[in-house]
DNA sequence: CCATGATCATTA
DNA sequence: TAATGATCATGG
């Protein structure tokens, strides 16, 4: 078992900058959308290949102690800016009502990360150019962890007082509890499947890390 | 079966 | 165009 610690994996993911992640994927065996069906989580599963993890999806922690995530980014005009929110990890309403921010799974996630820009040409893009790959560590007394730990406390607290129907992706500046689930139907039962939530980063958050990092 | 990967669809 | 809510494939 080969330990990648966080440096060597932006070693290996910087490596790939500026290649598409499509035929890496290909080269990899990593299901795109090619085969009719449409696999959305491929290029976060390349890229942890390319960081060289050999773990594919799974629980939470995929690396040592630092965290993969890719977002892809799109112009607004000739600027870079996210196209979109990034997920950052799931609610669980009975570990979200005990634990305060700096205990939870969120900011373990959060603190040590490792972002990769991704080229994003719309839907079913048929190209996905790897942009930039850069680590930043938060630290518990930076404004921005203040700012986001009042988010969190704010969401946790209306989970508490009102809760998990109340939340709503509306809430938080930085970060938001949207419903993230598998979706559709339970298979079996017919039913509806229970609306589950995760943390999101707002753009204007991702933004701001890769303004801090670069 | 369910959490994880992240994008897609719809509406304002 | 931005923001919110819903959805899908995958592997342990």
């Amino acid at each position: 078992m080969k330990i990648i610690t966080r440096t060597i994996a932006i070693n290996n993911l910087k490596k790939h900058i500026g290649q598409d992640l499509r035929k890496l994927a290909l080269q990899y065996g990593i299901t795109t959308y090619e085969t009719g069906k449409q696999n959305k989580g491929w290029k976060g599963l390349v890229l942890e290949r390319l960081a060289g993890l050999e773990n594919n999806v799974s629980k939470a922690p995929n690396g040592l102690t630092y965290e993969l995530k890719s977002v892809a980014f799109r112009y607004a005009g000739d600027e870079l800016v996210p196209k979109e929110t990034m997920a950052i990890t799931m609610i669980n309403s009975e570990e979200l009502k005990a634990h305060s921010f700096f205990e939870s799974h969120c900011w373990a996630k959060l603190k040590t990360v490792v972002f990769c820009a991704v080229e994003w040409n719309g839907t079913n893009s048929e190209e996905a150019k790897l942009l930039q790959v850069t680590s930043l560590d938060f630290a518990e007394d930076d404004e921005l962890i203040k700012e986001i730990k009042a988010d969190y406390d704010f969401i946790r607290n209306r989970l508490i007082t009102e809760g998990g129907g109340a939340l709503t992706g509306k809430d938080g500046k930085w970060i938001q509890a949207r419903t993230k689930g598998t979706g559709g139907v339970n298979p079996r039962t017919g039913e509806r499947r229970p609306i589950t939530r995760a943390f999101y980063a707002r753009t204007g958050l991702v933004k701001k890390i890769f303004e801090i990092a670069s």
